[in-house]
DNA sequence: CTCTATGCAAAACCTTTGCATAGAA
DNA sequence: TTCTATGCAAAGGTTTTGCATAGAG
């Protein structure tokens, strides 16, 4: 798939080498569609190929988002996860609060004031993140 | 102050006590505008006031929490802040990538747009969180 | 008196690193 | 061969807790 050709290019540019491990981490990672922590996703990995470690799915995946193909978040809940950023347009999160259904949204009106707003105050605009918490439709009518 | 008076509120409302520590934290973390974190809050509570304990400034800002005096916040590089909260309006964070400066802003156009886009996608609107980061003028012009 | 609050130190977590060995190029 | 990548274990940080004592009601 078209990432496992981002990473090896990455790779390659940085003068660093290819390795099963990091393939193997990379399509575990794909396969998982929620954002997913590093314990999460070792976990998932060792089911299918026991002999990675801890420390390589931390470093691997500092190494996909440093190439472009994931995105650390920090959550209020204290836990850090990655989500797939390859391709993926830019987008924010609306969090139930009862159940923790995460779904990704996008919203071009917010972010044409976002930019007005922080160039109003006089900022040169990079990048944000928006979480939306609320309560979901099936935890409301449960 | 105001904000005294609601924390002895609280404490009594929940059948807590009343004590030192808890006023003379309350009295030092107001008196700091910045979002600080529980090491920074404890250096300046310990200036005046030795005797606390790093273990009571992290309860005690637990307890403000809950009380609704103050808010944690988690930024993305890793530290956990609190904020004022008490009697202060809602808002979001303009945050600066080279020097850090944060400023507080607001836009209720913004807000009726999350609050729509959240309707839309069946939840109850709770709360949000949006942190704006870009470049401020004074790093632009340096 | 009774039960909470505190300070200290240690435990529990999570993140990051050092190092010897395996594996790419 | 020469470096990088890996797995393990241990080190670093930060957050949280247990416990004996002080203190509020």
């Amino acid at each position: 798939m078209k990432e496992m050709v981002a990473l090896q290019k990455f790779i390659s540019l940085k003068g660093l080498r290819r390795s099963k491990p990091r393939e193997w981490i990379l399509e575990i990672f794909l396969g998982i569609e929620r954002h997913v922590s590093i314990d999460e996703l070792w976990a998932e990995v060792r089911k299918k190929y026991p002999s990675v470690g801890y420390a390589t799915v931390y470093r691997t995946l500092k190494l996909f988002c440093e190439g472009g193909l994931c995105r650390e978040i920090r959550f209020e809940d204290n836990t850090t996860r990655y989500e797939h950023l390859y391709e993926h347009e830019h987008h924010d999160h609306l969090i139930c609060t009862r159940c923790g259904t995460m779904v990704e949204v996008r919203d071009d009106n917010i972010e044409k004031l976002q930019n007005k707003l922080m160039k109003h105050y006089g900022f040169l605009p990079e990048y944000h993140r928006m979480n939306l918490y609320g309560i979901c439709k099936a935890c409301r009518t449960a």
